[in-house]
DNA sequence: AAGTATCCATTTA
DNA sequence: TAAATGGATACTT
């Protein structure tokens, strides 16, 4: 189901970059990861007044869950791009907490689907709200990572973020809080 | 470590 | 409609 009503954007700082958000009338619709030029690009114009509130909704939000993968206080979303399908692995993906992973067959099982296994990966794919709907937390049966729509590198730093050891190499900008480990397990 | 068989919602033709 | 396509998995070699 396609809905193609106009949407709002608006830029979302963060520590990695900025974001874009997109909302409709009923909420936000998209987050897209920042691209290498978006500091290039003009700002938006002036979202009207709901939008304001959701754009420091997702804000906050989103740099919550930069810093420790838990936001406390979400923007509503809006779906309706999705079909029932789609829906429901996105409604299972927000159950799983920040540490947990998920693997694609338990989340097909989830939605009752269990032979779905493929088709839950697809849906995860097409999540229109990558990190605040949680879709990183979904990987392969043989533990490997997976796949990630946004770029495995950072399907990778969102794991990390959200203490799997595993990952935490693979980022190099987190070195922050490796070299403070470093320094601690030295002492 | 590869290749194959089967899986199912979506997309594309 | 039909065929191709994945953020898969469990089997085989």
């Amino acid at each position: 189901m396609m809905h193609s009503a106009s949407l709002i954007q608006a830029p979302i700082r963060t520590r990695y970059g900025i974001f874009s958000a997109y909302f409709s009338e009923i909420g936000l619709a998209r987050l897209e990861f920042p691209r290498k030029f978006e500091l290039l690009e003009k700002t938006p114009d002036l979202p009207p007044a709901q939008a304001i509130r959701w754009r420091k909704q997702t804000e906050q939000a989103l740099n919550q869950a930069l810093r420790n993968g838990r936001p406390s206080d979400l923007p509503p979303f809006d779906l309706r791009s999705g079909t029932d399908f789609q829906r429901r692995v996105w409604a299972a993906l927000q159950t799983i907490d920040a540490g947990e992973t998920l693997t694609y067959a338990s989340l097909a099982a989830l939605i009752h689907h269990p032979r779905a296994v493929r088709a839950a990966g697809g849906a995860c794919g097409a999540n229109p709200i990558p990190v605040l709907i949680p879709c990183h937390r979904v990987l392969a049966a043989s533990r490997k990572i997976g796949g990630f729509s946004g770029g495995l590198r950072w399907k990778e730093r969102l794991l990390a973020i959200e203490g799997h050891q595993d990952f935490a190499a693979a980022c190099p900008e987190l070195n922050l809080f490796n070299q403070a480990q470093e320094i601690t397990e030295a002492a």
